[in-house]
DNA sequence: AAGGCGTGGAC
DNA sequence: TGTCCAAGCCT
């Protein structure tokens, strides 16, 4: 055993996280979901989505029976909802081709969808004891600091390296406190910023406390300014029943439902557009605040535009579009601006 | 191989 | 405030 492994394991046992509500437990179907919610998501987002999507989909069959739909749902708000997808079509392949079993096989774990060699090595060593490497956000700093390892830690050279680190790292045993105590280390002692390390059970070794590389170390991420786009949401409503359109399965928020989109560089007759493209006559409102919503990728400038609809429409005309009442609709699969937007329309009514 | 894919915490 | 980036994966 590294001596490495050997100090992370002791200081986990004692100054780890032991009690977040994946852990103590060694099914995989539990470990599985946590990890699929905690890719690129801080503790905190999750702790409230995963407690309830446990209890709606207790088991692989239960998630696997339910329609695309009720899983989204139980993701609105969360974000990459592929995630939700893949964890959907993955428990869909697991009934199907592993006899409802979660499978234990290493490679075989990373066939299912949305699982990559980070979350599968999670999985296995947290549900089968099996001596498998994660190599995360948190293991990615611990290693670039504590072996001085200069780079962007996600360039395909450096993330190489630093993967055969990390195996080379690995104990023989007590792979539940060593793969716990990676993430503890970097989430609570490794921080990218203040770093505890005279806390930290790994400083007498650390080459970047040796060489006053700490601050400078990992290597940020090179800056790439985002574009910046416009859309105009219609919010067709009547009484207080507002329309809902299904999005694309892929793309951003794929599967979700959202309001009608309506790129406003040319046409601005939201009245002939709302004739022409759903069939209802509207009186056009006064626009509410544009929002500004920040993707990874892009920036995004929201004109929400509320239409009064004067005949019945309640019946939506196309497969894809559904009149919810307010309050149903933010109960649905929704991202995060639309339900900003309709609690901004439930106030109005309300005041 | 590089970019698509969400949202919010931390500072 | 804006900036960085978090228990990454997919194409």
């Amino acid at each position: 055993m590294t001596d490495f492994a050997n100090r992370l394991i002791s200081w986990q046992k004692i100054h780890g996280r032991h009690d977040l509500p994946w852990q103590n437990t060694t099914d995989p179907y539990a470990i599985w979901v946590s990890e699929i919610m905690l890719q690129q998501t801080q503790v905190a987002a999750v702790i409230g989505y995963y407690s309830k999507f446990m209890t709606s989909f207790p088991t692989i069959a239960d998630l696997a029976n339910a329609t695309q739909d009720e899983v989204l749902q139980h993701w609105s708000g969360l974000g990459y909802y592929s995630r939700a997808r893949n964890l959907h079509h993955a428990a869909q392949t697991i009934m199907d081709e592993h006899g409802g079993q979660f499978p234990q096989d290493f490679d075989t774990i990373q066939t299912l969808s949305g699982i990559g060699r980070s979350t599968a090595a999670a999985i296995a060593s947290f549900a089968f004891h099996q001596v498998q490497t994660i190599l995360d956000g948190n293991v990615k700093r611990v290693l670039a600091r504590h072996f001085a390892i200069s780079g962007w830690t996600s360039s395909p050279k450096v993330e190489k390296a630093l993967w055969q680190l990390a195996e080379s790292l690995l104990p023989q045993s007590d792979m539940v406190a060593y793969t716990q105590g990676l993430m503890d280390l970097g989430a609570t002692i490794c921080t990218r910023s203040k770093p505890k390390c005279t806390a930290c059970p790994l400083v007498s070794s650390c080459l970047a406390q040796q060489q006053q590389l700490t601050a400078i170390l990992p290597t940020p991420k090179p800056k790439k300014s985002i574009p910046e786009k416009n859309t105009t949401m219609l919010i067709l409503r009547q009484g207080d029943e507002v329309m809902l359109v299904k999005r694309p399965a892929s793309g951003i928020w794929g599967g979700l439902w959202s309001f009608p989109e309506w790129d406003d560089s040319v046409h601005q007759d939201y009245t002939a557009i709302a004739r022409n493209q759903f069939g209802v006559s509207t009186t056009v409102d006064a626009p509410l605040a544009s929002i500004s919503h920040v993707f990874t990728h892009f920036k995004l400038h929201i004109k929400p535009q509320p239409l009064s609809v004067n005949q019945h429409a309640l019946q939506a005309r196309e497969a894809n579009a559904i009149w919810l009442t307010i309050e149903d609709a933010l109960g649905a699969a929704i991202p995060t601006p639309v339900r900003n937007i309709l609690l901004e329309l439930s106030s109005t009514v309300a005041a």
